[in-house]
DNA sequence: TCAAAAGTGTTGTTGATACACCCATGA
DNA sequence: TCATGGGTGTATCAACAACACTTTTGA
């Protein structure tokens, strides 16, 4: 049976995250090049070491507190813990990994040794860095369906057709203006502010502004199928 | 920054994992009896400690086999990492959660103090396991939904109203076996066996037999809403 | 008055639920 | 032939996609 106060095998724990933002049209993720061995010269995740006294989700805000503005992080969650004994070289390291999501207004200040890189286009990146990427991209676009995590990658107040570049950016493909309005109005996700965006330079009737009516993440779409009897 | 190499503060990792099962038309989980302080008494999860040479799945798949049968265990996917600094007393372990899967026709041999508790009346349970056991819950309900996770509840052979029962026990509300039968066939995770049950001693039609067509689970209604264009 | 961009009206499709009806067996 | 449970046919409903059409602006 297990004891919980054996120590006998220590290893240690980092935290790493996925932050993901979409700029340019380009679902991106901020990623720095290692200055030491191994993997020199590679891209890796931002994250380290969890301390003592703090939970995974606490470090991992730590940690990226210094390279993004916490408030320009609207949203963290778990992904998964990667735990290959030979995931990094040199002594055990298990990793608890996490998606963030950063709205697409800002442009946070970050190391020199940073830089935003095209989900879809990654370089040679460190470790198994590059599945945690590819697993933070499938999460939200997962996400992106069923819930408001939207609101996560839109400034405050956005046009639809803004909107719709940052879907099309994350999914991965084009998304109807049109549709994608109906199905979020049809949730309640969306509260149009009363302003106008300023038409561009070729004319053409100016964009309501809208606003994401929660700045939380919840379950917009909660049962597919089976769903429970209504109570009478 | 951060280092690999640096392991000055030791930290245990264990893995824990909510089995379900459904027995007497109850959504179960298998927990044991702690025969040791702290919280001696208590009802806790199986698992324990993460070896050196094992990553966190093939450690689970590991302790679990001194409890449950291997081949038993239909399904096995991880949780989230759980790891408040005083989740447990004494030097800090963190954990990482299962979920694992047994289905209905097998009564695996289990250890003396191991007991099938309702998740839905859980006894007093020792340090956080009673939140591993809900997100496990969680987990199954949402699963049952959009993939084919059934066929880890499920028996090889099984009448669509045996199978409505061990939908209905999971999700916690009655479903409709007519409506089951359809969206399971949509979808072609059935096939008919060909074999029939006999009647109960009450008569009525003898009942057909079918099986799930794969036994890996995987998404089967990935998109609710905003769908990618069709290919042409 | 024309082009451009935003937003709405309308229709059709799909996947799901509800429920009536038919089927096959034991007593 | 009746009671009991199993299975299918069919109506209805809701969510969504597609697309035509209207609105509002700059030039």
């Amino acid at each position: 049976m297990r004891s919980h106060l054996n120590t006998r095998a220590p290893l240690a724990h980092e935290v790493l995250a996925a932050v993901l933002q979409v700029r340019s049209d380009t679902l991106r993720v901020l990623l720095w090049r290692r200055a030491l061995d191994p993997h020199l010269g590679r891209w890796s995740l931002p994250g380290g070491r969890l301390r003592p006294d703090e939970d995974v989700e606490t470090s991992i805000r730590r940690q990226l507190a210094e390279k993004v503005d916490v408030r320009q992080l609207k949203h963290v969650e778990q992904l998964a813990v990667f735990s290959a004994p030979d995931r990094v070289p040199g002594p055990r390291v298990v990793a608890t990994a996490f998606l963030g999501l950063v709205p697409s207004d800002v442009d946070p200040a970050v190391p020199e040794d940073t830089e935003w890189h095209d989900v879809d286009a990654l370089p040679r990146t460190a470790f198994d860095h590059e599945a945690i990427v590819l697993r933070a991209r499938d999460r939200l676009r997962s996400k992106l369906s069923y819930t408001n995590l939207g609101f996560a990658l839109a400034p405050e107040e956005f046009t639809i057709s803004a909107l719709r570049g940052l879907y099309s950016a994350a999914l991965g493909y084009k998304v109807s203006a049109t549709n994608l309005q109906r199905v979020l109005q049809r949730r309640g996700l969306l509260i149009p502010t009363g302003h106008t965006a300023a038409p561009g330079r070729t004319g053409g009737r100016p964009a309501a502004l809208f606003s994401f009516a929660a700045k939380d993440m919840h379950i917009t779409d909660p049962f597919a199928v089976l769903k429970p009897p209504p109570r009478r």
